[in-house]
RNA sequence: UGGGGAAUCGUUCAAUGGUAGGACAACGGACUCUGACUCCGUUUAUUAAGGUUCGAAUCCUUAUUCCCCAGCCA
């Protein structure tokens, strides 16, 4: 597995490190981690997290841990492991033998639940949810302090090992911190640890009944990890006093340093794990893995490289302000990738039959084609050429408008790689008055350059020989939801899908040599875009396209102020 | 409302008391057998008001706006 090359972006994070360094704090070590719950998969946002995790570790030659962060059994599964260990390794990552689970920590967690109760900072609590959260006052008044806040210390011992043992009901009690319930900071208003759920965990099936919440397992995890820079998003800000609260009293010689940074936002789509899993349960995608997804899984499929993702999670930098990425910029980092490395072909989504009047009947010439036009290195193909072929509708107008570079009445066209040929008649539809056949002449001076004469041939257009093209199904994506910010708070997200972010073409056609592309493999369709093969619904011999994403089209652009 | 954070081109990230810069986007142009790519150029920003200083995006004061926190989720 490659690690990727990183070329030391600098960033706040980075500067701390770097005065750590300098100052010898940590005995100059690095290490990080990327602790996912396993309750869902991992999407570009966490991609930014994992880059950042994983790109320090290797440009400080440190460490990085992934850690399944799975303390909450509900929700979380083998599946949801599986596919982020998967994803992590896609992305071009590696942990070594660094891999662990919260939930291995569970019996020393329990144990250091008891140092703490010894110490008298922890207690059993026996108020109901509802209680606890009357209690906890508000943002202006202070709560008030549990009647059970007093208990001794054997007697919290006693409810608490009763707890492990399952002699009490969910919630009858929780194991709670003893800090200040005045506390401005309502984390610290003796925040719960461990609670009771009767819920089978998918690593330690039914041996627990009690759970340790985030805030006790996660700082606990990363000290006992050997964790120096704990790097997580903003919204734990408020939590990092309980973090250094809890690591202080039971692992003191290593702290953990919390650093947090503003999560990612991308434009028109959302990047909440529940209202992605919202999206996949009510059916409103195919799955994790649909291509519109931002997931991991979703964007790999669609056809977009590791390479382009770490490229776009390095340009976005880190910072603490809020942000909305526009996701043209992944989508340049993407072209960016695949300009380079995407071999071009030709395939005509939407055909329309020419008939070239003066080329023999039963004629066919090899076209050699460059696979990549400044990469002579890709080699070159054979692309047959006949008297049939179909070239795109959009290619052709009855009543052009001016700019316009392609076929007409009166107008010729360089056919990619092949001839100039010219428009002589066509055939319509009776009803539709739609052209459905143009029959046209070739030019045979022109297959290796400009016509004879001089004159200037504008346009360019992609075609297929209609004997040997192969049928193809492409789909194009676009945008998951019309809206710039679909996550915006109150709304109903859902009613701003984009109804038309998936196009089914069925009756499409692509050059011979596609036929047994492997899936997962990446095409420039000429003029189009950037295309992958679907990993999924190809079987062999018919190939199902993807569109990753189109070519800039400054001609859309000129066309729409018609 | 108490506490914790953040405010710089349209969007983002930088500038760490000394020329406000990059990327994306947009807009022009050159090139072109992909209206792609590439190249060249242009537009646009320090939240506000005071203060300190030879000099302030940066330091101070006072406002303003936005985000996070009242799960036995993470």
């Amino acid at each position: 597995m490659s690690q990727p090359t990183t070329s030391n972006p600098t960033d706040f994070i980075r500067d701390i490190i770097d005065d750590d360094l300098r100052t010898g704090k940590h005995e100059g070590r690095v290490a990080t981690r990327f602790p996912p719950e396993p309750n869902g998969y991992i999407h570009i946002g966490h991609a930014k997290s994992v880059c950042l995790n994983f790109g320090i570790a290797a440009q400080y030659k440190g460490t990085c841990n992934l850690r399944l962060d799975d303390t909450d059994p509900l929700g979380e599964s083998m599946e949801y492991v599986e596919s982020i260990i998967r994803d992590v390794r896609w992305l071009g990552f590696d942990w070594g033998d660094r891999l662990f689970y919260a939930s291995d920590y569970f019996e020393k967690l329990y144990q250091f639940a008891v140092e703490l109760i010894k110490k008298g900072n922890a207690y059993v609590c026996s108020l109901s949810a509802d209680e606890v959260r009357e209690q906890r006052g508000t943002f202006t008044e202070p709560g008030k302090e549990s009647p059970y806040r007093n208990r001794s210390v054997e007697e919290n011992l006693d409810l608490f090992s009763r707890m492990r043992k399952g002699e009490f009901a969910d919630g009858a009690h929780t194991l709670r911190a003893k800090i200040d319930m005045a506390s401005p900071n309502i984390v610290l208003r003796d925040p719960v640890l461990y609670r009771i759920k009767r819920e089978p965990h998918y690593r330690t099936a039914e041996k627990w009944v009690i759970y340790p919440m985030y805030d006790f397992a996660h700082c606990l995890s990363d000290a006992l990890e050997g964790i120096t820079h704990s790097i997580c998003t903003l919204e734990f800000e408020n939590n990092r006093p309980l973090y250094d609260w809890i690591v202080e009293r039971l692992i003191p010689t290593h702290r953990p340093q919390q650093i947090e940074f503003a999560r990612l936002s991308l434009s028109y789509t959302i990047l909440s794990k529940r209202r992605l899993i919202e999206l996949v349960e009510k059916g409103l995608v195919q799955g994790w893995d649909d291509p519109r997804m931002p997931t991991v899984t979703g964007m790999r499929r669609r056809g977009y490289t590791p390479e382009a993702i770490r490229k776009f999670c390095a340009e976005i930098g880190v910072a603490k302000n809020d942000n909305l990425i526009d996701v043209s910029l992944l989508e340049h980092c993407v072209r960016e990738d695949l300009n380079e490395n995407a071999p071009r072909v030709m395939c005509v989504l939407r055909p329309l039959k020419v008939v070239i009047d003066n080329y023999p009947e039963n004629k066919v010439e090899q076209i050699e084609s460059a696979n990549h036009p400044q990469n002579s290195d890709m080699g070159t193909r054979q692309v047959p050429f006949s008297r049939v072929i179909y070239i795109e509708r959009d290619d052709f107008m009855e009543n052009p408008p001016k700019k316009y570079h392609r076929l007409g009445p009166g107008r010729e066209v360089r056919l990619r790689n092949a001839y100039v040929i010219k428009f002589e008649n066509m055939v319509k539809d009776e009803k539709t008055g739609e052209a459905i056949e143009l029959h046209c002449t070739y030019d045979p001076a022109t297959r290796n350059g400009p016509p004879a004469d001089g004159r200037k041939i504008q346009g360019v257009i992609h075609w297929v020989s209609a004997e040997h093209c192969i049928p193809a199904q492409v789909r194009l994506y676009d945008r998951l939801f019309s809206v710039q910010d679909p996550g915006r708070e109150g709304d109903d997200f859902t009613k701003y899908l984009n109804p038309n972010s998936l196009e089914t073409l069925t009756t499409c056609y692509a050059e011979q040599r596609l036929k047994d592309a492997a899936p997962g493999s990446h095409y420039q369709f000429e003029r189009l875009g950037y295309f992958c093969v679907d990993t999924k619904d190809t079987v062999a011999g018919k190939p199902v396209f993807n569109r990753i994403v189109p070519l800039r089209d400054s001609w859309a652009k000129i066309a729409g102020d018609y």
